[in-house]
DNA sequence: AATGAATGAGGATTCATTCAT
DNA sequence: TATGAATGAATCCTCATTCAT
């Protein structure tokens, strides 16, 4: 007997849906993507979305979701933790894996910022990447410590795509960028406060 | 008292619909800036845009292309140097002055990369970066070498918006972007060749 | 009595665009009637076509496909007939009734040349003349004969609106204007070749 | 000294306006054929059209003015004749020669009928034709008489453009529709009145 | 004799969304 | 669990026309 319904089974077109307009939005951006292009590629009619989500928007909010849970789950971890150089290093880690782990939403959230600055996800990107980043710095550190905090953190989501120009393996990249971020927060822990 | 121009002040309509609409562009992107919205904060009809424009995308072409000279300057000195360290800091000094004298313009590029890339901007957008990375990494340098150049690229992109979040001087926190830059880059030079 | 289909009348509103539009075309011209004027007529919204038909131009496309099947039908019955005088007085017999049956659409085509020319109808219109007048005129008879077998054609087509000038019963008309082309393909027939 | 401004001498730009209007009207249709379409090929402005001309109707009306004239001076003659068919054949052979000599905006009414039969010169257009058909027929003539007739007309507007599928000197196709025409209206002239 | 700048009206088309079935 | 039919609002864009210079 197939798997019991559990809840009743978010059914699998509403994965699907999420899937085809994840990619979508991925490829051509959120606003160029239009509901006719995800209901033809799914070979379903408009009002078919309309039965999973409340509108496109939920859409993206439900992708995110589901797809970002790990971050929150690290931010969460990292709130428990001793602010010590190895966990912002341990940090790093984490959030290598969980961009990896859902590189089409990170790329869809870093080529149309302005588009998700004005959605309801916004929001919650925004207060994301603060929390880390308020995680990864000293406050009084000098400026350029913690410039180099958050290039760390830009060093990882432009690297996840950008760095498609170099050759080599893919995950020895996401090694090498993982490196760098580390040893950018070093750097900064080194340098000491301001002044 | 300088007699004003003949037509009272006819035609910087042109120059005030390219800033009217870098300004709404970089608020609230591309597709979601209607030229029905730049005509009416410029108290002129939508079909004034069409005397001065050919189409929407032309009036981003034309700011582009006005404000985003600076950087194939940089580009055809650096083509004319000796590969050196010296060289790569000083084409990241100068990549900064581009930056920061057209901040909106760079601003929406990086808040926009997905409309960018499918407008015709993104072809030169594309190959001016290439350019830059180019000439930065050596070819056979280590991967970590390579990450580090295209992370002093990125930190200063990013940095001109996110760094926001972060309380100092504007003029400081761009010198301190750009040493982390030059350290970058300084870093992956003394790495040495890929083993 | 035939209990009318389950949906009261709900789409035969593809239907009654055609109709309207064919009316509207024929009345102003293809380019003189806009999609507001059939939408009001029918007392719909613009983007109600829009669900029906891809564009404007596929509106006339599929009225011509329906409404012109008969002269294909009719050029297809010729190929298999022997090229004998009996044959070609068939077709425009035919034809005349292909003509007469879908009044509006030819006066349509007859009106608006220059337009129909510019669209995807205009070459199948154009290569439905020249089978028909291939199939009617003999290639190696007099320059005159030739003319006169065009001259059929065009007959039918004037003939169609141009004879509102004319008094008598249209049954009538038309039945005369079959009886010049008849005799207009005999004396091509009887002229003989060029010399 | 050059040619006295006899009248003002409508400049040269007037006629170069009309022969270009003309050319485009002829080959897209009027309403497909814009202002900014007809200056740019003059290399002139918009505006500079309208200092020659009113409106873009006013274009076609003095050309029409200009070209159609024959065909008036045709009427005016054949009024004054005997309706005999020795005039009725020298009408038409005056009226191949109106039409030959301005082909271009013959053809122009004759694909742009629906157009033109909105337009201001629809009026004149039309009161030419019947004026011409009703010296041509005998009121009280068998309908097919008159039909024959009104093909002659028909036959010499239609040949004019629908001969460029046979081949042949231009001079001797049109000899062969001005034949065929004579021969209508000679055979009309033979059937006698209806009964 | 002609231009530069602008307008107002209208064009076709697309979109997210709704609702009865 | 979906569809077929439709809407209202908005989009970009084009046009004929005007007028001060």
């Amino acid at each position: 007997m197939a798997t019991p319904p559990h809840h009743p089974r978010r059914s699998d077109t509403r994965r699907r849906i999420q899937d085809v307009a994840l990619e979508l939005f991925a490829e051509h951006g959120y606003e160029k993507t239009s509901l006719r292009e995800i209901a033809e590629r799914l070979d379903v009619t408009k009002a078919a979305l309309y039965y999973h989500f409340k509108t496109k928007e939920d859409i993206l909010v439900s992708i995110s979701e589901d797809l970002a849970r790990p971050v929150d789950e690290l931010i969460a971890w990292a709130e428990s933790q001793p602010r010590t150089l190895a966990t912002k290093q341990e940090m790093l880690r984490r959030y290598s894996d969980a961009l990896w782990g859902a590189v089409p939403l990170f790329r869809f959230i870093q080529e149309n910022q302005a588009t998700v600055r004005e959605l309801s996800i916004g929001e919650s990107i925004k207060s994301r990447i603060t929390a880390l980043s308020e995680m990864l710095k000293e406050p009084d550190s000098s400026l350029s410590a913690q410039v180099r905090c958050m290039t760390a953190l830009f060093a990882m989501h432009a690297g996840m795509f950008a760095m498609q120009g170099i050759e080599g393996d893919p995950e020895e990249k996401r090694a090498a960028i993982l490196e760098v971020a580390l040893d950018l927060v070093a750097q900064a822990e080194a340098s000491g406060v301001a002044g």
